[in-house]
DNA sequence: TAATAACATGTTATCGATAACACAATAGGA
DNA sequence: TCCTATTGTGTTATCGATAACATGTTATTA
């Protein structure tokens, strides 16, 4: 057993030299496939293992153009819900042979896309993921650059554009589901709290729940709504508001959890019994959602399943492009679900 | 303005026939230090913009045999303690100029650790960030495997060994905090839920609260404690049996915010208030405990710095390593703080 | 038995960059 | 003026693998 100088890794060459053979017999033991003699694979089997050699991806990729690498670019990972995807993301990578190259950016300038777009192409990437949320017009960009990336890409949580591949829950039909929970347990006065209506999913939210009560008819002259920023303190002031103006409101959908817990306390805070007077119903399903007081009817939407999906569809985008196949671009929904728990209990 | 086929990249070879010059040059040019004349700079990088070259990070990685990736390895990404450290490292690395290749963990078999190692090292990062926590005896292949790691690499979370490098927060102290603090609201009897105590992390804070009361002379012959596995149902559930065990409880000292939640809840249905009967202190300081019903005293543990710590460090000991200078391997540890809200207030 | 296919292996070029070295051309100092 | 130091640029080798091609050896088939 000879020990190498540490420092130094062990490459093909010195296999193939231990092993009396070309780097390129190597290679074929390494990647099986193509014909090797079994006496000739064993031997450079054995120096691989005595040897402990390891290929380089790297070099690997370097010359098949190709680095079984995805770009993942995210925003807000501090958050639960991006870090949910991610782990679905993990997972989906992991088993199709993928690795992940994060890549976190903290505000949406050209040249910061640029940049990290850049970065992420040098390094040879196969795909890449944009796991950050639609703000304003902050995905215009990717109308007059999509031109420019020259590997297949695609968006999480992006309002639907032609020619243009992108994954996200069906944040309309979800508030749907809620605002129609709320109408089926006999309330009348039902309010919005959303996010940042400059996001495409709060809009989203709020647009299903306005559209829900005007399709069966309810006064929505009267706009019962207030906006927060998803954080609880910014959903208890938002709901001090609201009832200031609507003191008879019988039912509240907030847009997400975290707001959701807010508008509970400051209900406490005001004596307003819940769910006997006001019935809450939040989005995202926190796992802490279930334990709140009392705990919270919500949405149910699944980050991880969208993590997951949006591996297998970039990859199958990826490979489409290597077997030089074109694919249409599609948006596509994942459908969220309801949880009822006491936050709604029917009067 | 020449506009070649879209799928092929843009090389340094096409830029230095475009320009004129020869590829070391080029290289010249793109990496500043060395000489090249003002006119030639000038000529290149005019060529540069005009076919929008980005040089390949990867032929770079090669030759250079350095990537600027660091290595992270993670588990339970879904959860938000981990999500939050990944944040700060996202941000530090990016500041310092590397990029993050990410891999999850699931479990940890010897064989599944070895896997993700090599992935990561085939791939060349400059070093390895281990962000999963230490469970059992999960950290052992440690000492026999180290030398097999080419690179650096820091631990998180992690028992303080010799000659192994590591940042943690001080849960032992933050336990102390914790208990101290309770007893100077005078507080008697003082409960622990713990998180899973094969964890390190538990098994820190429970060992603060053990030592704190002995130190101040405290029966702990009667062993007023439960374990949770983290969640809010395991809280719940443990409070319950430690409520059956002992009512006379004045305080609890539960080993996170979740659990917390559940303990808090679980006290409301029993009619027990708090905090005039029983002060609950939780650990982390998610953003929702100041929004619980009442609001959580907690300890604030500061995961972002933790993350940010630890890419300083590796990037420290990175460059120590290039520059052929060795570094004493050392354990740190980050200190947590009290945060006192109405759950602990003295009565 | 000769032609052909399948198997087994080696050689050379390539992926896209940088390192190391070589060699001019200029500038400054003795 | 000659010598040396500083600039500026090109050439060749290298990083660690695979692709493409070449070639030799068996086995199969007509």
């Amino acid at each position: 057993m000879i020990l190498s100088d540490r420092r130094k890794r062990v490459t093909i060459k010195d296999v193939a030299l231990a092993a009396g053979v070309s780097t390129q017999t190597v290679s074929r033991v390494m990647n099986k496939f193509s014909y090797v003699s079994e006496k000739t694979r064993q031997r450079v089997e054995a120096v691989v293992e005595q040897l402990a050699y390891h290929p380089s991806a790297l070099a690997r990729s370097l010359s098949q153009q190709r680095s079984f690498m995805l770009g993942i670019v995210t925003f807000g990972l501090k958050y639960i819900g991006p870090s949910r995807t991610i782990n679905g993301i993990a997972d989906k990578a992991d088993e199709l042979g993928y690795m992940l190259l994060m890549k976190e950016i903290d505000k949406f300038s050209t040249t910061s896309i640029d940049e990290v777009i850049d970065s992420l192409l040098a390094r040879q990437v196969d795909g890449i993921l944009w796991v950050a949320p639609e703000i304003g017009d902050n995905h215009s960009w990717v109308e007059e650059q999509k031109s420019k990336i020259t590997v297949p890409i695609l968006f999480l949580a992006m309002k639907p554009r032609d020619s243009i591949s992108s994954v996200s829950t069906d944040n309309f039909q979800g508030a749907v589901m809620a605002v129609q929970h709320l109408l089926s347990c006999g309330r009348k006065r039902i309010g919005h709290i959303s996010g940042p209506v400059s996001w495409w999913e709060a809009d989203e939210r709020k647009r299903g729940w306005q559209e829900t009560l005007n399709s069966v008819g309810f006064d929505t002259s009267e706009y019962r709504c207030a906006e927060g920023n998803w954080s609880s303190a910014s959903g208890e002031q938002a709901f001090g508001q609201l009832m200031q103006k609507f003191p008879d409101l019988d039912a509240v959908f907030v847009a997400n959890d975290q707001m959701s817990l807010g508008v509970l306390r400051e209900a406490i805070r005001r004596g307003i019994r819940v769910p006997e007077q006001l019935a809450v119903i939040g989005f995202d399903n926190i796992p802490e959602s279930a334990y709140f007081y009392p705990s919270l009817t919500t949405i149910y939407q699944d980050l991880q399943l969208l993590g997951e999906q949006a591996v297998q569809i970039i990859v199958e985008m990826i490979q489409a492009r290597q077997e030089n196949r074109s694919v249409m671009a599609r948006s596509r929904f994942i459908q969220p679900s309801l949880v009822v728990r006491e936050s709604s209990r029917c009067v």
